[in-house]
DNA sequence: GTAGTTCCTGAGTTTGTTTGTCAAGTTTAT
DNA sequence: ATAAACTTGACAAACAAACTCAGGAACTAC
């Protein structure tokens, strides 16, 4: 029950564009670079975030990506949900090939009644969760913010 | 993010034997049969719960595995920790491969103590619940027990 | 038209799942 | 006692899926 790098990456990434970039086009070299993720993984990523309509992106020179959507809109679990694609928080309601059926036939599904509880606390957990809340905790742990850093190398 | 079947079939058929087979040695056969796990592969999940002290097994004809303890004190967590072995549970402390000190650098890990808190919830979740009051609730949703199987096929 | 980006497709590597083979131990029947 | 049948135990090969990264095409600003 690894949490996929697509999450951990993903949201690292959100949070940093949320936090030091606000509005404008950042580019996902420097993202990588600030995060010290592998730049072409992290563009499949947000390909991923653009399509559920987290990210959107400009083209050429001054482009990059850019939120959406406003930070205190964007939850923890649409992020998840985005980044690990199946939607599956725990990933079993029995129903793994077409096999449900038989899980209903056996009854035997208990473990059913689990997995879902535990994805319903993590589902919540997630929910309660945005990239503004994720910022503020940033700002009350004192994490520096790197605004300004294009002009840093530039002189 | 999705549960490895390990945990999944595990936990099924930790379910399966304390429901049905009470403290009898059961066979790996039976179990797949009745839960349509491959067999092969349920026998390297139960040589994880073995050294995790959570089953027993005796070879030979009316062999088979047993519960090592009582089923109120085997907890779902415990079954988590032994089918996923790693662990664990969330998977990052921000330490994946030694890169825990550069994450403690940036100090760009809010995302760390979200996952944190994530694993605790699951964490907790899990450790209330143990092999008995899956069965009360087997119980309470009326699956039947297939008790005696073993005879019904011998006369 | 040139340089800086995102965007699309694919290839290599690892991990998870399944199946196969044979050895070792136990019970039962003869 | 001895053989036969049954079951776990250990190892490894085959198969599938996912993770990670790379190359080049498409687009946009200047």
């Amino acid at each position: 029950m690894r949490l996929s790098t697509k999450s951990r990456y993903g949201l690292r990434a959100l949070f940093d564009m949320a936090y030091n970039a606000g509005n404008l086009p950042i580019q996902v070299k420097e993202i990588s670079r600030r995060q010290n993720i592998s730049p072409r993984y992290l563009e499949q990523i947000f390909q991923r975030f653009k399509k559920a309509g987290i990210l959107k992106s400009k083209k050429g020179p001054q482009g990059g990506y850019f939120l959406a959507k406003r930070p205190e809109e964007i939850t923890v679990q649409a992020v998840m949900e985005a980044a690990e694609g199946d939607t599956l928080l725990v990933a079993c309601t029995c129903d793994n090939t077409g096999e449900g059926e038989l899980c209903e036939l056996d009854g035997n599904c208990v473990t059913q009644q689990v997995w879902k509880e535990a994805a319903d606390l993590l589902h919540d957990y997630f929910s309660g969760l945005n990239l503004k809340t994720l910022c503020e905790r940033g700002q009350a742990l004192g994490l520096k913010r790197e605004s300004n850093h294009k002009f840093m190398y530039y002189i």
